[in-house]
DNA sequence: AGGCAATACTG
DNA sequence: CAGTAT
DNA sequence: GCCT
């Protein structure tokens, strides 16, 4: 369907008999409309409700544009300045309907100057950009439309058809030299194209990544996800190797000339043909516990399979026990979650938590704190006021673990103190007898007595699971037929087994922890590096200079001292904060 | 040419 | 310490 | 891989 997996946010709201219609026709397409604020992250499609854009798209009526705002007004138009989001009239979905594609290779703009969010410097220039030339039949994938006049990188420019049916032409727009350069929290928000702008040239950065990635070369394999995340931030459609290189972060000659392979050949060699052995190496891989060391190390070994190193070294998964439940759950905790399904789950460890310590408080962390739609695990991060006294939060782990594997949500646990050996012993047991392995010793399993993080492996009760919230996950991994027996995966649209993490902290050191947790990996490493490079040193623990604290309560003061925005997580995600501070791509 | 985040847990 | 994880 |  042409809206599949796009989402869109109806402005100032979608209240109206007319605009509900809308809203039933984007999702009968596969779309979807976003209700609640929680939901405003990532790429969006923002519609503006016809009767407040002008005809020379501006807004208009701004005072009602306000009060009839459904959601957060300042916030969501942060949001849209700090993320360039385009802007258009929601007729276009009429548009896109009637033509049966989802077609935003224009550049319009709305110009949004009416509202007072002013912080930074002057106003633009009233100057807008305008269409060129309309030209409705061509899409995102348009080729060379004329020379490329200085570097302006846009060969698309026209706005979209207002009329829903009508095929009438646009008023020949009035013609301006070059379109102003969009910046973030200007007072003009671009429209370009969203679903996926230079498809083809992230698609390979992806490829590349992942191949790297595998093989552990892992400041390659960065290079390539950074070139990717610079990629996809940018707004317009890339032209050549040169262009990139010249004008993004983090595309240097090797990407270039890359980019400019595909660009020109439309592939590139020997990405399609990931080698048998890449295949082997990421089968393994994907199983929790075995990373590419011990992936290359079995390929060395002829294995193809965890049943080809079961038989050929049984030792690999005694000693390494943890990897024989990541076997088990290889295609469940492949599978995404749910914001709504970790709410559930935060709610199910809550109420154990309050029965063990009313005091204990946890939060969710991860990827569900920067807002994505689906995550891959759950984090919880969990704290005590006025508590710093990790041993105190460690026994209270291992009550409510304890307490949370008697009511059946615990499936599995890959990590052990002496005490819960005792109660995960015969689940344990179950899973060597079923290999056929021999069941170790005790004090093979974890002597820590204090421990301060798991990683479980967790189920919701069939009543409380909705399978149609799984129907939606989409896609996940298979284990190979001969590896299947081993599997304790859920069928179809069952209830599936999540990774669940525990995590705690030190009340004083809440808010570096809150960094750390919320991530996203990539943001950490930014910051941490930043924070290296003006002297101090950032952690879990804190903002340190000298080996001296300086601050980890206040995660506020901690971006402060680091001189960057206090940024919020749902825009800590890969890619959108390094524009940020990173001069490089801002250029013009 | 050298750096690329920093830390926790396990065998 | 190396390996895997966050 | 890219950046300094």
């Amino acid at each position: 369907m042409i809206f599949d997996g796009v989402k869109f946010l109806i402005l100032p709201n979608a209240s109206t008999a007319a605009l509900q219609f809308i809203t039933k026709l984007i999702e009968d397409n596969g779309g979807h409309v976003i209700e609640r604020m929680s939901e405003v992250h990532g790429k969006i499609l923002v519609l503006v409700n016809d009767s407040y854009v002008t005809e020379d798209y501006k807004l208009r009526d701004e005072k009602y544009f306000r009060k009839e705002f459904q959601l957060d007004y300042d916030a969501v138009w942060q949001f849209i300045f700090d993320h360039d989001l385009p802007c258009l009239n929601v007729s276009s979905v009429s548009d896109w309907i009637a033509k049966g594609e989802l077609n935003v290779a224009h550049i319009a703009l709305i110009d949004t100057s009416a509202l007072e969010n002013d912080e930074t410097q002057e106003n633009f220039p009233s100057s807008s950009a305008n269409s060129e030339q309309p030209s409705p039949a061509c899409t995102a994938e348009m080729k060379d439309t004329k020379t490329s006049h200085s570097e302006s990188e846009t060969d698309i420019e026209g706005f979209v058809e207002m009329s829903p049916s009508s095929n009438s032409p646009m008023p020949a727009p009035s013609v301006i030299p070059d379109p102003p350069v969009i910046k973030a929290n200007e007072k003009y928000v671009r429209l370009t194209e969203i679903p996926r702008m230079n498809s083809q040239l992230i698609d390979a950065m992806q490829r590349l990544y992942k191949k790297y990635d595998i093989k552990g070369d892992h400041f390659r394999s960065r290079g390539y996800k950074l070139a990717k995340a610079s990629i996809e931030k940018c707004p317009f459609q890339i032209k050549s190797g040169e262009q990139a290189q010249l004008e993004l972060a983090n595309i240097g000659p090797s990407i270039a000339k890359k980019i400019q392979t595909i660009l020109a050949s439309g592939t590139l060699p020997g990405l399609d043909d990931s080698s048998e052995l890449d295949q082997r190496l990421e089968y393994f891989t994907n199983c929790h516990g075995i990373g590419t060391h011990t992936a290359k190390r079995w390929l060395a070994l002829q294995y193809t399979s965890f049943t080809d190193v079961l038989r050929g070294s049984p030792q690999e998964f005694v000693s390494g026990w943890p990897s024989l439940l990541g076997w088990s759950y290889f295609e469940d905790w492949s599978r995404k979650i749910s914001r709504t399904e970790c709410e559930k789950h935060l709610s199910v460890v809550k109420q154990c938590l309050s029965e063990i310590d009313p005091d204990c408080q946890v939060e969710l962390q991860g990827s569900y704190n920067r807002g994505s739609q689906t995550c891959g695990d759950i984090d919880l991060l969990f704290f005590k006021e006025n508590c710093d006294n990790l041993v105190v939060i460690a026994e209270i782990f291992e009550r409510l673990v304890s307490l949370l594997h008697s009511r059946g949500y615990i499936q599995c646990i890959l990590q052990l103190t002496p005490d819960l050996f005792d109660e995960f012993k015969s689940k344990l047991k179950g899973i060597f007898d079923k290999c056929e392995l021999p069941f170790p010793a005790k004090n093979h399993f974890g002597n820590d007595r204090h421990i301060h993080k798991y990683y479980l492996g967790v189920k919701l009760t069939k009543h409380q699971y909705r399978s149609e919230e799984l129907l939606r996950a989409g896609q996940y991994l298979h284990l190979k037929p001969c590896d299947n027996f081993m599997s304790s995966s859920s069928k179809k649209s069952e209830n599936p087994c999540r990774r669940l993490d525990f995590f705690c902290c030190k009340w004083s050191e809440l808010g570096a922890a809150r960094i750390q947790w919320t991530g996203s990996g990539e943001f950490n490493r930014w910051i941490r590096l930043r924070a290296a490079k003006m002297g101090y040193k950032l952690t879990q623990h804190g903002l340190f200079k000298g080996g001296q604290k300086l601050e980890s309560f206040d995660e506020g003061v901690i971006f402060d001292t680091l001189d960057v925005p206090r940024i919020p997580p749902e825009e800590r995600e890969q890619g959108l904060w390094m524009t940020k501070l990173n001069e490089k791509n801002t250029v013009a």
